[in-house]
RNA sequence: GCACCAUUCGUCUAGGGGUUAGGACGCCGCCCUUUCACGGCGGUAACACGGGUUCAAAUCCCGUAUGGUGUACCA
């Protein structure tokens, strides 16, 4: 395949909401697309009607926009290869599948749903290793194989529902190059006779997968590890048609954090944490919705980092972490992906998300705190509310937590941390809170500073240690226990709202006093 | 059951014949800070097992075990 444009592809079917490993897998060909100057491509496998559900398609590009995964072709983009969307393609499926037919590489079949279950209990009571329609078992199953040439025809003619399967060889070697696993070889006995074209004239996956990377001249088939099993009926069938086979990459599973098996959309809401992007909300059930990234306040940016993560890494000893998407771009290769699975890690993403916010502008964080204001219907300037925000970030995960841990800045406390008054609210407290005040009124040139110092003052003229009374300070000004530098908490309230609030904190605590 | 794939600290991983097996997350400790954090420093902890090949194996080969995926007219 060399000396031929990259293009990848990415195929998700609009059956739910993407998760992250579907996420994960358009991200890495999507890097791969960049890096190699290709073309990124998504189609949209929507062969089965009866798993089709409302919204998908939507949530999928909204959730490629948000992870800034940028289409080259899509159904909502177009492209020299439209239509994207198989169900649209419907038609030219049958043409390529009669190819097959009419070299003797495939044939028609007319079993029941009946008649498969009782062909695999005979084989089960038989002890039969793997009961498949196969090599074997074909021989006794109602098909144009079996049917005379004349009563094949009648039923067609008549009809008579029918599948167009796969006539896999009964004894050849096949074998492929996986990029991310090396040679492959699997044994055709070993491989059943796949159903090619449904009863209702829909393609299977293999089919159309097959027959749409052909014609949209996909170069690299990059996608989820629980297609390598079913990757040399894949090419068997570029076989079939006398076609090249583009380069495979079986990316390795994302896996539950508990242990065993692969993440799956379920396990979000199980495990107490999100496997969306974004919030996914079921049609068919709309009470149940599912929370995403997006919504949990993280930065798309560190997400995607961080899923580029999970499973590559840039090698070449490189200790560094944080990548920006262009960084990605230019590190990227398929050769440095693991192969094994890897568990997911919810606080390796907390600690990215972390790394990103405190990175960000003030101006930027900002926003994330204007919207909570307005709410509480709070007005203040760009400039004050950026000066919280620098203050904060290095104290959250999250920018939504900004408001809960910033709360103090804005509005007087009304009430106080129980924990702390308890251990901190005694006689020696009070009196130098109250002598505090007094001294901050005289004070004439205030500042976070001065006010710092005047405090220092106060507790050596009372005899006491500073930070034993420093936390009693706090909570009277700001109502909690921790929170940020108080010097600059007082610098940014100023000398009337210092006074005023510890005015409050004495009279409401009046009779909490600790002997 | 059968087929295919995988296996380095709890987790993500680097390392691909000679390393004190490196980093990150988490956890723990210390320092800084007259407050809260950030931060800095340090600690904890891994080559699944058994055979080979070799002067030398985490690294190459073969088994075993464990785990994963697949085995639909789903993708």
């Amino acid at each position: 395949m060399e000396n031929q444009e990259v293009r990848v592809r990415f195929a998700p079917s609009p059956t739910g909401g993407l998760h992250l490993g579907g996420v994960r897998t358009a991200l890495y060909n999507y890097l791969f697309a960049r890096k190699n100057k290709g073309k990124m491509i998504l189609r949209i496998e929507d062969t089965d009607r009866t798993r089709f559900v409302e919204g998908a398609e939507a949530y999928i590009k909204e959730s490629l926009e948000w992870c800034g995964i940028e289409l080259d072709e899509s159904p909502w983009d177009g492209g020299d290869f439209a239509p994207y969307r198989q169900s649209e393609r419907k038609p030219m499926y049958m043409e390529y599948a009669q190819r097959l037919v009419d070299q003797g590489k495939a044939y028609y079949a007319f079993d029941t749903a009946e008649e498969l279950e009782a062909m695999r209990e005979r084989l089960k009571a038989a002890r039969v290793v793997a009961p498949q329609y196969n090599v074997i078992t074909r021989m006794t199953m109602k098909n144009s194989l079996t049917l005379p040439q004349d009563e094949v025809k009648k039923r067609l003619e008549s009809g008579e529902p029918y599948v167009i399967r796969i006539k896999v060889p009964r004894k050849e070697q096949i074998r492929f190059n996986d990029l991310v696993r090396g040679w492959v070889t699997v044994q055709s006995a070993s491989i059943d006779d796949k159903v090619l074209m449904k009863s209702d004239g829909m393609p299977t996956y293999h089919l159309a997968n097959v027959v749409d990377d052909y014609l949209m001249k996909i170069s690299h088939v990059i996608r989820g590890e629980e297609w390598l099993p079913s990757a040399p009926l894949h090419v068997l069938l570029y076989q079939y048609f006398g076609w090249n086979t583009p380069d495979f990459a079986h990316l390795p599973l994302i896996l539950k954090p508990n242990g065993n098996g692969k993440l799956s959309k379920r396990d979000g809401d199980k495990l107490g944490f999100s496997v969306f992007p974004l919030q996914w909300v079921d049609p068919s059930n709309p009470d149940k919705s599912s929370t995403g990234y997006r919504e949990q306040g993280y930065l798309s940016e560190a997400f995607v980092n961080f899923l580029a993560f999970l499973g590559w890494n840039p090698g070449k000893g490189s200790q560094k972490e944080i990548f920006t998407k262009a960084e990605l771009i230019e590190e990227f290769s398929i050769e440095r992906i693991g192969k094994s699975g890897a568990k997911f890690d919810i606080e390796k993403v907390k600690w990215y998300n972390q790394q990103y916010l405190r990175n960000l502008p003030n101006a930027e964080l900002a926003e994330f705190l204007k919207a909570d204001l307005q709410k509480h219907q709070i007005e203040e300037s760009q400039d004050r509310i950026e000066q919280v925000c620098e203050l904060m970030k290095e104290r959250i995960t999250f920018g939504n937590e900004l408001w809960q841990e910033s709360q103090y800045f804005f509005m007087t406390p009304t009430q106080y941390e129980e924990k702390v008054i308890k251990k901190k609210w005694n006689q020696q407290a009070v009196n130098v809170l109250t002598e505090f005040r007094l001294e901050l009124e005289k004070l004439a040139d205030f500042s976070g500073t001065n006010a710092k110092q005047t405090l220092y003052d106060v507790t050596q003229n009372q005899g006491i240690k500073m930070g034993k009374v420093m936390q009693a300070v706090r909570v009277a000004i700001t109502g909690v226990g921790s929170g940020t530098d108080l010097t600059a908490i007082i610098e940014w309230l100023g000398k009337d709202e210092v006074i005023a609030r510890i005015d409050t904190a004495l009279e409401t605590l009046k009779d909490r006093v600790k002997a």
